[in-house]
DNA sequence: GCTGCCTTTGAGACCGGTCTCAACGGTGTG
DNA sequence: CACACCGTTGAGACCGGTCTCAAAGGCAGC
C-alpha cells in the first residue's frame, strides 16, 4: 500500500547473486562473458526477485529507445486506423513500441508532436504530413540524424522515404469509366488545404492528389476532353464545407454529372449530403470514392471505389523505418498501386438538368 | 552527415551561459531560486544552441514519464479508434503522451504488452482487457503502485475504476421494440471468448455483455417469455466463426427472427452473411447493432443502434488517469448510458418459415 | 618457470537530467 | 558587531542501466 515502491535494479539482483553489479548486467543482458555459473546464479536471482530491467535507463545509455513516433491526422479516420494496425503489427514484430500522436490535421500541433517525440528519444517517426510545403520540422528530424518516414503524402524539397499509393493508373481507369458511361463532368474533392481555388496541376505539388488529378485528366485527354478546373475542389475538411462546396457546384451553369471523393469521410458526408438534396446514385449522380472499407459494400448502392493496401503501406512503412535503424540496405519501395473495385456507384448520365435526356 | 550528432545538454548551456549546471537546470526547470540576471543570460544561451532537453533523462530522474500506455484489441476496430482519440485528446491536453499496443484479443500479447510498459515506466495504464478472467498482470500493475484505468470490461476480483457504458436500459428498449414487432426468438452474437456454450447469466461474469443479455431478459419477462440460452452465441471473432453461428441458428427447428450484433465487426460481417443467405433486412429478419458509425445511416435499410458515447469515454478514462496521477479526488464516475436509436432494421415478424404468413 | 593469450571478473565512468546540501554574500535586527 | 535569515550559487550525488578498462585467473607453448 505504501506510494514508491522501489522495483528491484540490476544492484539487487547482484548483491543477491553475490557478485558484481556488471557481471549481474552482462547475465541478464546476455553480452559479454559470462560463466555458466554466474549466468545461472544470476537468472535464479532474478526469477526469485522478480526482477525486470528499467527500459528508461536503457535507453538511456545505448541511446536507442526501442520505440518508433507515428504522427497522424486522425486516429479516428480508418485509414489512418488501419495504417496505424500495419505499422503496430510490424513493430512489435521487430521488439519496438509505437508512440501516437495526433495532429487534428493542424500543422502546429503536427510541428510540436513531432518535436515532443525527438525529444522522448524514438529511434524513428513515421509522419502523415498535413501540409506538403511544410518542412522546416521534418527536416530538424533529418539534421538531427533519427530516421522518418513519410507516410501518404510527401514534402516538397525533403530527401526522406514516403509511402504511397500510386494513384494515376486507377485515377484514369476510373475516369475511363465515368466518360463511357457519357460523364465528363467530372468534380474531385479533397480535403487537402489550398489557399487560393485550384488552377492547374503545380498548385497540388507532388501530392497523391497531384497524380489523381493526372490520371483523371489524361482520361479526359484520351476522350478529347479537357478538365474543367473550377470542378477540382480543396478544402473539404469537414461537414459544412462540404455541404458550401456542393452549393458551388451544384449552382453552376453546367453542374457535374459526376463525383470523385478523395477519402472515406468526404465521401460519407457527400452521400449525407446528397440525400438531403434528394439525388440518387447512380440515376442522378454517380460517385468514385478512394479507400475501400467494409461497409462499401452494404450501402446502396455499393460503392466503387479506388482501393490502396493501406495496412500493408503501413506495415512497409515500419519495416523500412526499423531497416533504416538496423543499418540495413533499402530494397526499392514496392508498388502499392490502386486498384479500381467497380461495384454500383457508377451509372449512364440521363438527365442532369431536366429536358436533356437522349 | 556524421551520424552520431550530440544535441546539447544543460552542461552544454551551461558553459555558454558561464554558469554552474545546476544553475542552468533551475533556469530552464523554472524551478528553484534563479536571479534576473542568470535566467536570462541561460535562456538565451539555450535559444543559440537550439538546446532541447532529454525527456528520457529527465524521466529518468523524476520517475514520471508523462506517457500513458493504451492497450486495446484492435486499433483498427473504429470502436478502438474513436475511443483512442478521445483518450489522446485528453492525454495531449495534459501534456501526456500515448503508447499504444495491440493485443490483437491475444491474453498473451496482452500480458506481454502490460509488462512491457511498465518496463517503459508509463505513469498509467488504460486497458480494454480481452479476457474477465485473467487480472493477474493487471495485478502486478496495482502492486507496482502505478495507475490503472479498465476500458469497456471489467475483470473478476479487480478493484479498479472501469469506464463502460451502462447498457440494460437499452438493451431492455431494443428488446421491448423487437417484441412489439412480434419478435421472441432474438439471438445475440458476441465475440466474447466462452469456453462451453451460454447456459446462465453468471457465465458472463460481470461483463457489459451481461448487461446487455439481462436486458434482454427483462423485457422478455415483462411480455411473459423467457430467453432461449441457445440463441445467445459467444466466439462470434471473425468471419468464419459468424458463419457457423448463423448455419447452427438457421438450422433450428425455430430460428431466430431477430439478431442483435455486439459489435460493429460482428454486424459487417453479419449484414454480409445475411445477404448471401438471400435473407433481407427487414423483411425477412430483424437486426439490431451495438455501437454507432456514420455509415450505419446510409446502408439499406439504415441499422437501429445502440449507441455508446465511445469518444467521451476515452477522454474520461484519460482523464481520471492524469487525475489519478496527480493524487487529485476523483469524482464519481459519470454514467455513460447507451442509446437506443431506431432506424430502419427493426421490422415486423411475418413468415419466418414459409406458409406462416398472417 | 616464464611469457603470452584468452576468459572472467569488478570498479567505476557515463548518459543527461533532477535535486540535496553546504557555502556565500547581503540585509535586517538586537 | 554578532547573529539570524534570505536569496542565490556551485559541487556533486542520484536515477538504473551500459560499457570501458584494468586486473585476475587459467592454460598452452617454449
Amino acid at each position: 500500500m505504501s506510494e514508491p515502491i522501489r522495483r528491484c535494479t540490476v544492484a539487487d539482483v547482484a548483491r543477491e547473486a553475490k557478485v558484481s553489479k556488471a557481471q549481474a548486467a552482462r547475465a541478464l543482458g546476455g553480452y559479454g562473458a559470462v560463466s555458466e555459473e554466474v549466468a545461472s546464479r544470476v537468472q535464479t536471482a532474478a526469477r526469485r526477485l522478480g526482477y525486470r530491467p528499467n527500459e528508461l535507463a536503457r535507453s538511456m545509455s545505448t541511446g536507442r529507445s526501442r520505440s518508433l513516433g507515428v504522427v497522424v491526422g486522425d486516429i479516428e479516420n480508418p485509414h489512418f486506423g488501419l495504417a496505424t494496425r500495419g505499422i503496430s503489427d510490424a513493430a512489435r514484430q521487430a521488439g519496438y513500441h509505437v508512440i501516437l500522436a495526433n495532429t487534428d490535421e493542424n500543422p502546429e500541433t503536427e510541428r510540436n508532436a513531432v518535436r515532443v517525440l525527438m525529444d522522448k528519444r524514438v529511434d524513428g517517426l513515421i509522419v502523415a504530413p498535413c501540409r506538403s510545403n511544410d518542412n522546416a520540422h521534418l527536416q530538424e528530424v533529418i539534421n538531427a540524424g533519427r530516421a522518418l518516414v513519410l507516410f501518404d503524402r510527401m514534402v516538397a524539397g525533403l530527401e526522406v522515404e514516403v509511402i504511397s499509393a500510386r494513384f494515376e493508373r486507377a485515377a484514369e481507369r476510373a475516369t475511363q469509366r465515368l466518360i463511357a458511361q457519357g460523364h465528363h463532368r467530372i468534380a474531385y474533392l479533397t480535403s487537402l488545404r489550398l489557399e487560393r481555388p485550384y488552377e492547374r496541376l503545380t498548385d497540388l505539388g507532388s501530392s497523391p492528389v497531384a497524380q489523381r488529378v493526372a490520371g483523371m485528366q489524361r482520361a479526359l485527354a484520351q476522350a478529347g476532353q479537357v478538365l474543367d478546373p473550377g470542378l477540382v475542389r480543396a478544402n473539404a475538411t469537414n461537414r459544412e464545407a462540404i455541404a458550401r462546396i456542393c452549393d458551388e457546384l451544384f449552382s453552376r451553369p453546367s453542374p457535374p454529372t459526376a463525383l470523385m471523393a478523395s477519402d472515406n469521410l468526404i465521401a460519407l458526408d457527400l452521400l449525407r449530403e446528397l440525400k438531403r438534396r434528394g439525388l440518387e446514385i447512380p440515376r442522378d449522380i454517380s460517385l468514385v470514392m478512394y479507400d475501400d472499407f467494409p461497409w462499401t459494400e452494404l450501402v446502396t448502392p455499393a460503392l466503387t471505389v479506388i482501393a490502396q493496401p493501406v495496412y500493408a503501406m503501413g506495415h512497409e512503412a515500419a519495416n523500412r523505418l526499423i531497416r533504416q535503424l538496423h543499418g540495413e540496405a533499402s530494397e526499392p519501395i514496392p508498388n502499392f498501386d490502386a486498384e479500381l473495385i467497380e461495384r454500383g456507384s457508377i451509372g449512364p448520365v440521363t438527365c442532369a438538368t431536366p429536358r436533356q435526356g437522349r
